[in-house]
DNA sequence: CGGCTGATGATCT
DNA sequence: GATCATCAGCCGG
């Protein structure tokens, strides 16, 4: 049973910037909340990718289609999609409505609900729970449901700041992508353990 | 620890 | 029919 930490604070979407590069680093060191019946899941955010409007691989990049149209809500909103026929994945939308962009979540630092993530995501290192995008959706139980939802309205879930400030923040090129492979746009904080893949990728 | 590989289904061409 | 913003499990060092 893990504590609860009494000051996140939900931020709204004024306290968001704007534009994909700002945003996935400004994420770094906030929090994702998920409030479920069961409990309160909590992680501290640390490492986040920009894709942007202009971007070969950016699902966006086409103009907007059923599956991606939530990239093109205003700043703020979740965009989930499904990917490799297993895994959700969370991104944020990250520019002024109808330009399509985002910020994904690749890993957060769990804080408060470890057992219920486990519950869903089977015994393992608490560094390890939502080391990743998929794994951070299925600990954190994030489906279609929730695609296009507002994560600076009122609800369940919804992104949040404490007192805790992100460490130094490393850039690098963007994991598992084969087009536009080498612009600098993932952001991590430096150091930290739940940071996804081999070690050399968290320095 | 790190590198490799098969699994699995929605989406778009 | 190809592609895919991944992961667990397995094997070698």
């Amino acid at each position: 049973m893990s504590v609860p930490i009494a000051s996140i604070r939900r931020l709204r979407r004024s306290d968001l910037p704007v534009g994909a590069v700002r945003l996935a680093r400004d994420l770094i060191g906030k929090v994702l909340v998920h409030e479920l019946p069961a409990g309160r899941l909590a992680g501290r955010i640390v490492e986040t990718e920009a894709y942007l409007a202009d971007d070969a691989s950016c699902h966006a990049f086409r103009g907007p289609t059923l599956r991606n149209r939530s990239l093109f809500l205003p700043h703020g909103h979740a965009y989930v999609y499904f990917i490799y026929g297993v895994w959700f994945a969370l991104n944020v939308s990250a520019e002024p409505a109808g330009v399509g962009a985002g910020v994904l979540l690749r890993a957060v630092e769990p804080l408060e609900g470890i057992d219920l993530m486990r519950r869903r995501r089977g015994p393992a290192p608490v560094t390890d729970l939502a080391r990743g995008p998929g794994r951070l959706a299925t600990a954190f139980r994030i489906s279609r449901r929730h695609d296009g939802l507002d994560l600076c309205a009122p609800g369940r879930l919804w992104l949040g700041r404490m007192r805790r400030p992100a460490g130094r923040i490393g850039t690098s090129v963007r994991v598992g992508i084969t087009k536009e492979i080498h612009r600098p746009l993932r952001f991590y904080e430096r150091g930290n353990p739940c940071v996804s893949g081999p070690a050399r990728q968290r320095v």
